[in-house]
DNA sequence: CCTCCGCATGAATATTTATTCACGCTTGAT
DNA sequence: ATCAAGCGTGAATAAATATTCATGCGGAGG
């Protein structure tokens, strides 16, 4: 019987905090009681199911799906970009959207950024960033070597330097091929001066921004021809390689595929992105869908970002 | 686009507040935006209408009942108790133990509390009165006199005094019947010292309960042959009496009927009661509707307390 | 091209809310 | 009956949240 008196005064409590929008303190005058056990019995009204929250999620927006690969994965963020269709050049913008949001949203003084070129992702980042007069970053690491052709390399260097110009940072060039003929010919690149001052840098990545790699062929040939051969590629694919990030592939599990080719390729090694403070992976579409699963999986990114056909398959996948 | 954008991050700051439970600063740091946005975007959440909060009745509870007469009447509070059935015994007794509760609930130190006897309401009020150590009220002040008969005198004073006692202060008591023959006679009786005296602390009277009675025929005959003639009542009635308080009858409008009737009654008049910062007033049952309904109507109590049927009557009259 | 206005932001601050603390009541065991 | 443990309370205080203020950006209109 007192009970039901006190599921009373809770309700009636909760009644005038959040639907008459009143304050503790007239609360506990009208109803004579101390501002303190207002307090409390807010509290208990929460507890005991009185009052619910319940957050509608507006159109466009998939916090559902976001908690779901959150949980699923324990990866600290993911953000769901809205999108049409399932297609590569709608999935990438709406991506690309959506990190140029988050990379102004969260970009601080002094930052430092780092970008794996080539990625289409990023690419779609760099034309929707609106120029940031706010903050100054510190500056644009180049995290990939760009591809062995000349012509593409001027792509790689664009992207940083673009970028760098957007966000009011240095740009610090990675003035090399991405894949190398075999370890010597990368460790000799690699003690060159300009690609040192460069990879000496890495360490110093406050924030990555990376594109995830499928293994099936991807429309910017970016495997074919320019970095490994056919049987390469077979090879990784038989030594259980689902995706890439940098061209380090991974395993389903996220686990490096150490060896010959690791050892060729000039850009940040995993082992160097997991000590990155802030890791971005951008990725969509149908084909990178278990290359997505496998990075979160190794923890190898911190922040996902994707589209909500992809985010649906992720969410699903068992 | 940027639109879209915006609302993901209300919503997940929404959820992280909400329902991850994470406190302002937490999200401010994840997002990396300041303390204060994540306020403004909390606020805007709920103008959007992203977060609801919603109230569930407790079963027991009638929030919606109670905020429809509190607004119907613009009366401050009003507290309508659970009941199974709509009889008296039980209805009286529900609401007895409502009134004991904001009784306990409400007394503060040094209070002066007002109680008109003869209500059956008040009666099953000190029935359920847990005795109170906590606080010290000044005294409980007996508003009406006793009825004519001494026996029912006792009554009276037994009411006053047991509350007294149950709240640690002194009962001032009314020695007198609460009708006269005649104006003269109750002039003379308000002369006598003692009758004065209680008369005198009407207006240092903080809280006061009252009951609020029906022209019908009552189970406590309280008109019938000890306080008005049958004929006494007819001429009430006919100029539109609805009910009373203390024994004052007033109209559907709440306004007091004045004349012979009204000044041959030992007790608090309408004025006072007015005059005083509190007035409780406690009825149920079907015959007491209209009775309730004007007193609300003429703002002669400030809270009401009720059963559940008698409540939704009350919010359904026209 | 420049200037002014409106808007958004974060730091500082004011306000509001939650928690701690000390105390008194109740309860249940001895 | 007496005492200790546990609960609930309000006052004081700590913590969290809302608002103010000053500043800088972007766009409209000279």
């Amino acid at each position: 019987m007192s009970r039901t008196n006190e599921l009373r005064m809770i309700t009636r409590v909760a009644q005038m905090y959040h639907l008459e929008g009143l304050k503790q303190s007239d609360i506990s005058e009208v109803l004579r009681i101390s501002q303190a056990s207002v307090s409390r019995l807010l509290k208990r009204a929460e507890a005991e199911g009185i009052v619910r929250v319940s957050i509608v999620a507006p159109s466009g927006t998939y916090p559902d799906l976001e908690s779901a690969i959150r949980e699923k994965f324990g990866i600290s963020e993911v953000i769901v970009a809205d999108c049409r269709e399932d297609n590569d050049d709608a999935v990438f913008s709406a991506i690309g959207v959506a990190a140029a949001h988050l990379l102004e949203q969260t970009l601080e003084d002094g930052d430092v950024i780092g970008v794996s070129s080539w990625s289409a992702t990023l690419q779609q980042m760099l034309d929707n960033i609106h120029p940031i007069k706010r903050v100054r970053a510190e500056r644009v690491i180049q995290l990939l070597g760009g591809i062995g052709v000349p012509s593409a390399q001027i792509h790689a260097t664009q992207l940083t330097t673009r970028l760098a110009h957007l966000i009011n940072g240095e740009p610090q060039l990675l003035p090399a091929p991405c894949v190398t003929g075999s370890p010597e010919s990368k460790r000799i690149l690699v003690s060159d001066p300009h690609v040192k001052a460069t990879v000496d840098q890495f360490k110093r990545v406050t924030t990555a921004f990376v594109g995830i790699g499928a293994m099936a062929p991807s429309q910017n040939l970016i495997y074919s021809g320019n970095t490994f051969t056919q049987a390469e590629l077979e090879e990784l694919a038989r030594r259980g390689a689902v995706g890439d990030i940098c061209l380090r592939f991974y395993t389903a599990d996220g686990e490096p595929l150490a060896g010959e080719i690791y050892e060729r390729v000039v850009g940040m090694t995993l082992e160097e992105l997991q000590a990155v403070p802030r890791v971005i992976g951008t990725a969509g579409g149908k084909r990178k869908t278990a290359s997505i699963a496998g990075a979160l999986r190794g923890k190898l990114i911190d922040v996902l970002i994707t589209d909500r056909f992809t985010a649906e398959r992720l969410s699903e996948l068992t």
